[in-house]
Formats: structure tokens, C-alpha cells, sequence
DNA sequence: CAACTTATGGCAATCGCTTGCCGCAACATT
DNA sequence: AATGTTGCGGCAAGCGATTGCCATAAGTTG
């Protein structure tokens, strides 16, 4: 009864009522309940092209068969894949898994599924990642990407994407507000009696790490404290050792670092060589990710919405899909934040 | 010069040699290349059918037109989607982002791309997602599975799978395991004086749960220690200040706790009620996941290889994908555990 | 009752690519 | 010179859906 399976049939697994080893298709819906190929399609999308009685035998046929139908033969006709592309610099921070929660979420309620992609910090791989899933992907989100503006604005041109923390005129973005928190940490700072500020930096080709320095710099330099760079550093704990050092090298009493990664690892650096946080030096973080409650001591913040950017990518992502007639969608989003006051910072010492 | 375009062209970025709006398909290629389309397929995929001044001539022209092929149509033919769907129970637990890692890094390696799932631990989801995707990806990595043992057989039947932390005869698995390292655990606390000791379970449908449980109180009465068990409580930090209540209610002075999540909540809590971990009160954690080891204070517990095992998955899924004809492949992984002992352990009050 | 609508379902083209089969030319072999 | 080999490309048939167009039947209208 078995029809002879073209390729190498693999025997087990026939119990049931599977009628094959080949998955049903949308011919086999239609030859089980009597009609054409084409009305099986039309029953299945657009149930009010066919008359109620026949659509419900077919329902009942594909159920039968267990049916689904292929999503690339799908795709192959409507151009869609249902797919949309996240891109993310390092699938191992925090920050992004918080982003990836808020498209996923998003996504799946769009009906969309979600690929996910490491670009491991390099803009080669992004660029050849949305290069080579131009086709397989609808549209892509950009998280914190490395590209340059001239690449950013090429890819932008060619293909619906959106961007995470990385304004661009170009392309629709939705960009976290931390330059305002970071007023706001200076402000903290300045009223716990701190002077010499230091900014930690992170991956030079971050947008935003240089948005938070110029803010961080100027705001600083209005306060009229004595203001310190160090780094870059690479966002990961394990850097925050060196972090550290040079932050103690600079005499500041208190850093504003870039991430919260860092900033973590910068504590357990200090708390090794006995600096005492924050009686000693006061350190405020960046993102709130998960780790920075319960650190030790509990780190003094600047609270994102990040999976609410995510979210909100998806969204503006998916009105670029679907335009509707009437209005222009949004090009730029900007997510607020807040300062969260843990204990990582006191006044300052002396 | 422009192609009517069917839909609706956009206008802008037409910028550059971009032919048309439409993306270039295998036609436009053979056609520039001067060659059959077939000819250009088999130049791109099987360089030795095809003569080498010609290949080079069709690569040319597929690098000027930017040339990609479409996945979806390649998949229509070969049935392969190249896509390899991992379905998590929770993406907002750490642990998963390290499988989540593994599974990355291996399918990568091996040109294939990842979709994520996030199936909220709920069985039906996963049955849901595992049903629906069944033509889009070309085979499933079950991350701390919930389905019931016959609906994981019947799943496992009919498409290509391997689970992670869910042991069963009709699929490939990888365990991790925690088992033996609890015996570690115990041991570590026994000499330390303690002979009251609780487990604090995490969801009733995880598989991991019952087989931790199952080692603790035996290997716990063995050594003649008083047992309790709590729970379950949801794996997550905010469960931890049940969690700890309960576990106090006990009398027990040390707990092996379901998973680190759950532990750090545990230590939140406690130190908000003021008993000292580890003085009044002995943590072990399990996983070892991202925080456990800058937590206050550093989580003693048990450090699993998770990402590795997410890279072991796939690598076993491929070897199911693509058998090779002599050797039958894994069927059972099982991933070495041990004890990582911080600061959350200490010897027994009294 | 003729002329129109409307509802419904089938036909066949199409999407972009792969692949079995065939043809042709250039060599190699008796 | 006749007969095999090879190497290389083209033809055309799928893969599994969608969809424009058409045919038929049934219901409406004047």
C-alpha cells in the first residue's frame, strides 16, 4: 500500500494512520475531499471564496491527513517568507537577550517566526548576514549594529529593516534614551559630592557608546568636574578587571561605564583588590540586565526598556512590511529610561 | 528602462546599477551569463559539472547582479529548508541563552540558520510549534522538552529531533548530569556537618526536575540525613522568596535547589529577612548560569556544560540529517557535571 | 422568458530553482 | 574509419503552493 518512496525510506515509524512517508501536500487535501488543488488553497485562506459546505469537507481532509502546508511553497509564489531577521552583535549579553524576548514575543504574535543572528561584534558578518538572508527574510532588526553610516544607508535602501540603538536617517530606528539618564547620573553624582567622574567606554564602533560620551563629556565639563575616558573595552565581565585598574589609575571617584556587563565586572575587580564600592569609588552601570539586582553590591543603574525596544522595532518593522495608505510610518522611536539608585554609589570619599 | 513592476514599486534607492526593483533571480543571471539557467544552477552548487571558463564566467555574472539565491525555491526541490528550529521553554532564563549559544554557534558552523521558539512552558505550545514548523525546518533541538513521553515518541516518529534534558528511548538525547554532581553536593554538605536538607523543585513537567529529586533523596537517605522536598516553584527569581519561606518552615539548614535562577531568588530573599547565607543557611544551586558567580554571595553549585550541550545536540541532529551509511549514530549523550563550590556553602549552625 | 448577476470551483500559468535525460562535439580506443 | 568515452550545456519536468481567468449553475430582475 506503501507507494515507493523515491528516496531511501526510512522504515520505522509507520504505525497510525500516516497514509506515507512523504508529508501530505495540498494535492492530497484535495484528492481525499474531491475538488481541485486550487479550491483546497482557497478553503484554507480565503474561507469565504468557497462554499461553507465544501470547505468544511476539506477542513476536515487536511485535518485527516495532518496537513500543513510548506511554507516555502508558500513563500515561493507571495515573495513572503514569514521570517524576519534579528541581528545581534553577541547572542552571550544579557542586553540582546532582553531585545530577542521583546521581537520574539512581538513576532510570534504577528504570526512571523524569528531568525536569529550573531554578528559577533563585526560588521563583516552583518553585512554578509544581510546579504546572504536578503531572500529568506522579510525584514531584518538591527540590534546596536556595527555597520557604518554609508553601509547602513545602502542596506537601508535595499531591504526593510529597522534599527535598535543606532539612529540613522536612513532607516526606521528605535534608539534608548541613556544620554538623558546620563544627566541624571551626573546629577547623582554631582549631589553625592563627586568631582572627578570618569566614562567607561566599550566597543568602539558602537553608536551609542559614543552618544553617551559626548553627553557624559559635555555635561560633565559643564558641572565643571574633572572628566576621564578610559577604554575602549569589550562589553564582557571579564574585561572589567582592566576596567577597573585604569579607572583607579585616573583618581576618579566615580564611573559611569558604558554597560552593565562591564560595570559588574568592574565590581568584582574592585572588590579583589579591597576598593570598597562605594565607599571608595561609586560606579553606575548601564541597561539594568539581569544580574545588575543582584550583583554585589546591587548596581546603581540606568534602567532601559530594552525588550520594550524590541517590541517596538517589531512593530515599526512590520508597519514597513504592511504600509498602510493612509499614514507615513514612524522613523524613529526613542525609548525612555531612568536612573535606578542601588548601592553601588554613596557620596563621595574624603 | 524600468520593469513595470506589478506591485506597488517603491520608488526610492534606485541608486546605483540596480537593474530593477525586483530582486535578480537564476534567469537574470543565465541570461547575462549568456547560459541555460540549469547551467548557472549547477555552476553554483556542483563547480565540476561545469566548465571552468564558464563557471567563471556565470560567477561574474552573479557577483554583478548581486545574485542570492532564493532558499525557498532551493528548498522546493530538495525539500530541505536549511533551517534548524530550537524550541525553548522560557527564553528569559539564562540557562537556555547558553543552549541557545551552543545550538548557534554548531548550525553556523554547518550553514545552517536557527529559529528560536519560545514555547512558555507549555506542552502545547511545544506540540503547537513542533506541528506547525514541521515544514519549515528541517529538524528540531527539544531544550528541557515538557511534551509527555508519548507525545515525544510520536514527534520523534515522524521528524528528526534530538532532545536536551530529556532522556528517552525513541529520540536521541543529551543529559546533563546533574545527578551524579548532586551526590557531589550532598557530600560536600554532609561534610560539612549538615544532616537536615532540603530540594526545592522546580516545575512538576520537567523531566530534570523528578531525576534530581530522584538522586536527592535517595542518595540523601542513604547518608542518613533527614529529607524534605518543597515545592514546585515556577524557575524563576521571584519564586525564590517562597521558596526560601518554605524552605526555613523546614528546619533544613541546607538546600540543593532546582536551578540557580530559583537559588539567587532564595538568596535575595533570605538576606531580606537577615539569615545569613551561609552561616544560618547553605545554597546549591544548579547550572551554574550567568550571575551565579558575582551573586551575594557567590553561588555554590553545579556547573553543567550547557552550551556544550547545545552544540552536541546539533551535531547529533546532523548526523541524523544526514546519515552516514556506515556508523549508527548517538543515541544518548550524556554531558559531565560538577561541583562548583563559592560562598553560598558553609558548615551547619549549631 | 431573456438578460444579468452572483456564487462556486476548475484550469493552468507562475514563482525560482534543481536535476534527470539527452545531444553534441572533441578525444581516445580498437 | 568505426565505435566508445567524456565533458559540457540545454531542455523540460517537477517541487507545492497561489491566483487570474473562465465555465457552469443558480438566483434575480424587468
Amino acid at each position: 500500500m506503501i507507494t515507493p518512496a523515491t528516496g531511501p525510506a526510512h522504515e520505522e515509524a509507520r504505525k497510525g494512520p500516516a497514509p506515507a512517508d512523504r508529508m501530505p501536500t495540498i494535492k492530497d487535501v484535495a484528492e481525499l475531499a474531491g475538488v481541485a488543488t486550487s479550491t483546497v488553497s482557497r478553503a484554507l485562506s480565503k474561507p469565504d471564496r468557497v462554499n461553507q459546505h465544501t470547505r468544511q469537507r476539506i477542513q476536515e481532509a487536511a485535518a485527516q491527513l495532518n496537513y500543513v502546508p510548506s511554507s516555502q511553497a508558500k513563500g515561493l509564489s507571495s515573495g513572503r517568507t514569514g521570517t524576519v531577521a534579528v541581528l545581534v552583535p553577541d547572542i552571550t549579553n544579557p542586553f540582546y537577550f532582553d531585545i530577542i524576548r521583546g521581537t520574539q514575543h512581538q513576532l510570534k504574535a504577528a504570526g512571523l517566526t524569528q531568525l536569529l543572528v550573531d554578528t559577533e561584534e563585526s560588521s563583516e558578518m552583518e553585512l554578509d548576514a544581510l546579504h546572504k538572508m536578503r531572500r529568506s527574510a522579510d525584514g531584518f532588526v538591527l540590534a546596536a549594529s556595527r555597520l557604518t553610516d554609508a553601509q547602513l544607508a545602502e542596506v537601508a535602501g535595499s531591504q526593510p529593516l529597522v534599527t535598535i540603538n543606532r539612529a540613522s536617517a536612513d532607516a526606521p530606528s528605535v534608539v534608548i534614551d541613556t544620554p538623558s539618564a546620563i544627566i541624571q547620573a551626573l546629577d547623582h553624582l554631582a549631589s553625592l559630592g563627586h568631582n572627578r567622574v570618569c566614562y567607561v567606554g566599550g566597543p568602539p564602533t558602537s553608536w551609542s557608546n559614543e552618544m553617551r560620551w559626548k553627553v557624559f563629556e559635555e555635561d560633565s565639563r559643564r558641572r565643571g568636574m574633572e572628566t576621564h575616558r578610559i577604554g575602549p573595552f569589550i562589553p564582557k565581565t571579564t574585561s572589567g578587571a582592566a576596567a577597573a585598574d585604569a579607572a583607579l589609575r585616573t583618581g576618579a571617584t566615580a564611573c559611569v561605564v558604558f554597560n552593565d556587563l562591564l560595570a559588574i565586572g568592574m565590581l568584582q575587580r574592585l572588590q579583589a583588590r579591597g576598593i570598597r564600592v562605594p565607599e571608595d569609588m561609586s560606579i553606575v552601570g548601564s541597561d539594568d540586565i539581569f544580574g545588575a539586582d543582584f550583583c554585589n553590591p546591587p548596581l546603581t543603574t540606568i534602567s532601559s526598556p530594552i525588550e520594550q525596544a524590541g517590541r517596538v522595532a517589531v512593530a515599526m518593522l512590520l508597519s514597513q512590511l504592511n504600509p498602510v495608505p493612509g499614514g507615513a510610518s514612524r522613523k524613529l522611536a526613542v525609548m525612555p529610561t531612568h536612573l535606578t539608585i542601588r548601592q553601588s554609589t554613596g557620596p563621595a570619599p574624603d
